[in-house]
Order: structure tokens, then C-alpha cells, then sequence
DNA sequence: AAGCGGATCGTCT
DNA sequence: GACGATCCGCTTG
């Protein structure tokens, strides 16, 4: 029997984004969205180590844009990229720590219909498409510039991040998608569900 | 089935 | 003024 859904406490974001990452597979989030809300499972999460990784947008060091990373855990981090995609990211650490997770992908529970609407599809509605993508998930869920910054540990936030007692079957770990730096590192975290 | 390039703009040099 | 933690459609084989 599944537990309802509660909040992750900011103590959860606390560790090293290795196991953040690993941690967050099979967790919820959901996306308050006009009233609606729209929810879905993490399957595929990246980790970022910050100021010891040059593939981390914080490793520059602080910017206007990077700036949430370098905050308390528990946060939202959204930022615009290739002209066309936002994407969806979460503090952790300790606060001036800037580590952080990418969000790559979703299995929908909740909201399907105004995902497919909200992604540009038409027909019949397949789950795969919807939120399977750093890119795709954001557009799924109505996530955009507006949503950065926001603390994802409180349960009236548009954006909140919820365990409801699922665990996933089994996690691999591979090397990061899209980057061009520390291109070897097993950062990429993918979980089977059953 | 896999590879190419276009779309499109915020962010930093 | 260049480029990116991407996606999609069109091409080719």
C-alpha cells in the first residue's frame, strides 16, 4: 500500500549530487499549472558537481544566470537553451556548493492530455513522447524561465518534488547525453519501473 | 535506422 | 558575436 504523497525535505537535497540523482528516481513531480495538476515519475536524471565539473554551468563561477546553484538545496533551476528548449534542473549541496541534477526524463501519471496539448501533438496520446527529454518534459509541463528559483520542497509550490513510497525496480549508470566536457563520467542515472 | 541541419535566443567573452 | 546540459523533420541507405 502507497503512502500519500509528501514533500521531500530540503535535508534530502543535501548530499552529493551523485546520490541526489540516484535518489530521485521513481520520485514525483508535480507541476501546478492553471489550477491543474500534472505529474510525473523521474526515469532519467544527470548529476552536475559544480565547481569540479566542466561540464557544469556553474564551474565558470557565479553568474546572473547560475545563480540558484549557488543557493540552499531544493530549488528549482531553469535555463533557455539552443533557442528552443528549457530545462529543468534542482540544488543541491550545501548552500555555495552549486551541484546540482538535470531532470531527462518523465514517465507521465497525471495530466496526459494537457501534456500531449501543451507538447503540439495531435491523435492518440503516447506516453512516450510526452515527457521523454530534458526539452520535452519542460514543454510538457508549462516550465519555463518563470519557474526558476522556485523551492520545490514545499507542497503549494507550483513545482514540488514528492515521494509517494515507489521504488524502482533497478538503476544504471551511464555517461552524460549532449555535453563536451568530462564526457566519460557515469553522471547519467536510468531507472527500469515496474 | 541513422545522420544531418535548421530553428532561435539568452548568456557570457 | 559565438555557442549551447536539444528536438524534430527530412534525408539517405
Amino acid at each position: 500500500m502507497t503512502p500519500r504523497p509528501k514533500p521531500l525535505p530540503r535535508s534530502f537535497y543535501l548530499d552529493s549530487p551523485e546520490i541526489v540523482a540516484r535518489n530521485l528516481l521513481g520520485k514525483l513531480i508535480t507541476r501546478t499549472l492553471n489550477g491543474e495538476r500534472l505529474t510525473g515519475r523521474i526515469t532519467e536524471i544527470e548529476a552536475y558537481l559544480g565547481l569540479n565539473d566542466p561540464a557544469s554551468h556553474s564551474f565558470i563561477g557565479k553568474t546572473a544566470r547560475n545563480a540558484v546553484l549557488f543557493g540552499p538545496p531544493g530549488f528549482s533551476y531553469v535555463y533557455f537553451i539552443y533557442g528552443m528548449h528549457y530545462c529543468l534542473n534542482f540544488s543541491c549541496g550545501p548552500a555555495g556548493e552549486p551541484d546540482g541534477v538535470l531532470i531527462r526524463s518523465l514517465q507521465p501519471v497525471e495530466g496526459l492530455a494537457t501534456m500531449a496539448r501543451l507538447r503540439g501533438l495531435s491523435g492518440p496520446i503516447n506516453p512516450k513522447l510526452l515527457c521523454s527529454g530534458p526539452g520535452r518534459l519542460c514543454q510538457a509541463m508549462g516550465i519555463t524561465l518563470a519557474e526558476n528559483n522556485l523551492d520545490v520542497t514545499r507542497a503549494k509550490s507550483p513545482l514540488c518534488v514528492l515521494d509517494d513510497g515507489f521504488r524502482p525496480a533497478s538503476i544504471k549508470a551511464t555517461p552524460r547525453i549532449g555535453i563536451s566536457k568530462a564526457v566519460d563520467l557515469p553522471l547519467r542515472f536510468v531507472a527500469t519501473l515496474d
